[in-house]
DNA sequence: TTTAATTTTTAGGTCAATCTAAATTATGAA
DNA sequence: TTCATAATTTAGATTGACCTAAAAATTAAA
């Protein structure tokens, strides 16, 4: 039990749930990259065994106990904790930490991670923006929305990148737009999905984004000046 | 196949080739902590594999081909490098870094491990004065000698300790024997195994140690001056 | 509401890494 | 050299995590 298997088994609902998309069968065996049947078997396991880690009923779904959660909560303190040492220590892209987070996230212990957090400065986000949960599993309260939330004529600071995606964020940081940068929505919320924003910094570049992407794109939003 | 299970057989292979005891499957069960039917099971793999990683002959015990050597170099330096980084960057204490690199060394990326070797300033040695191989599995030449081959009267300088045991580097630290510390002998060599030395700095307290333990200490001696 | 399409589950297998218990091979002391 | 002891190997099982193919349940369309 708490198996690297079983820690993606939570982590991977985790997700799901967060991201209110109910947790199906295979939906998760999508996230996992394993065949439906073998998630079934998983989920059978995970909701038999004591700790309950999950609520599974057949053809229903799957939730996580609060122990279940626990655990997620622990691997994502991990992730974000270690993705930001990658970048701020070893100097990795925020495109590249991804993987190598995912492997070390299952061998990391407990001492290790608090060791890390003080070095870092017990930092709350991570290098895409996420919140990082306390030791405590508490994730800290940050009041960002969507891109695409945005009207035209508004100013906003990007502060996070829904997507694990490294070509999306390879092509973000080739444009400028990495976190922290600010920003004016030109045209917003057209027909053809397509947006035009302008960097409020710098080059000034306008930049075309699709509207997925706009959706994954977080940012604070400015005070509107009058 | 180089799952951690085969990571670790290589590496236990090549602990004992190293202290030159002849690798037979019991030693092996013992150091990895399985029973010896497993251990033949694994060599008649590793062995029948390509690439065969060890040469292995029925009760004849077994040794690294170079494929194999050069796996259990790169975990070897893996090992040492993240041991290194455990004390100089998270604060570990040497007898606390054994466990934890154990099981990073099995989820490290090369890139990982290339970053932390320039972050570190790439380090030579160990936390406990083991050689670090380089990149190319090369390890750097040392010529240390154990403190067993002393003489009463001569001096030397602390420079590594060949045991993994936490209550011995414990030991040694409460009584001021760190890495670096300059000692001077007092007694060598008698029948009952007790040997004396001198702190040749600070408290200059006086420090009995039993034959094992003199020779698992590794020290580069002074100059005689006469 | 009936059926077709989709999703999920069951049944039965594989593979790596381990185990126990029994059989075999080596080794060393008399 | 012989035989008892120790070391090693074989045989056969188990466990976790996965698979494929077939069956069953759910959902959505006609």
């Amino acid at each position: 039990m708490r198996s690297q298997a079983v820690e993606d088994y939570l982590k991977a609902i985790y997700k799901l749930e967060e991201e209110q998309q109910k947790a199906g069968t295979s939906a998760l065996a999508d996230k996992l990259g394993v065949k439906p049947s073998s998630v079934t078997a998983m989920l059978k396991r995970l909701d038999g065994e004591n700790p309950k880690l999950v609520d599974y009923r057949q053809h229903r779904g799957v939730s996580l106990t609060s122990e279940g959660r626990q655990i997620a909560l622990e691997m994502t303190r991990r992730h974000r904790l270690l993705e930001r040492f990658l970048v701020d220590v070893l100097g990795y892209g925020w495109e590249e930490v991804h993987d190598e987070a995912e492997q070390l996230e299952h061998a990391v212990s407990p001492r290790f991670l608090e060791r890390l957090s003080d070095v870092l400065h017990h930092p709350i986000v991570d290098p895409h923006g996420h919140p990082i949960p306390g030791i405590d599993g508490v994730l800290p309260e940050i009041s960002w929305v969507c891109l695409s939330d945005l009207e035209a004529g508004e100013r906003a600071t990007l502060r996070a990148v829904q997507r694990e995606d490294s070509d999306l964020l390879r092509f973000l940081s080739s444009v400028g737009l990495t976190l922290g940068t600010r920003l004016e929505v030109l045209e917003a919320e057209s027909p053809s999905g397509v947006r035009r924003i302008r960097l409020a910094e710098g080059n000034r570049e306008v930049v075309a984004l699709g509207d997925r992407v706009a959706n994954d794109l977080r940012v604070e939003r400015e005070q509107q000046e009058r």
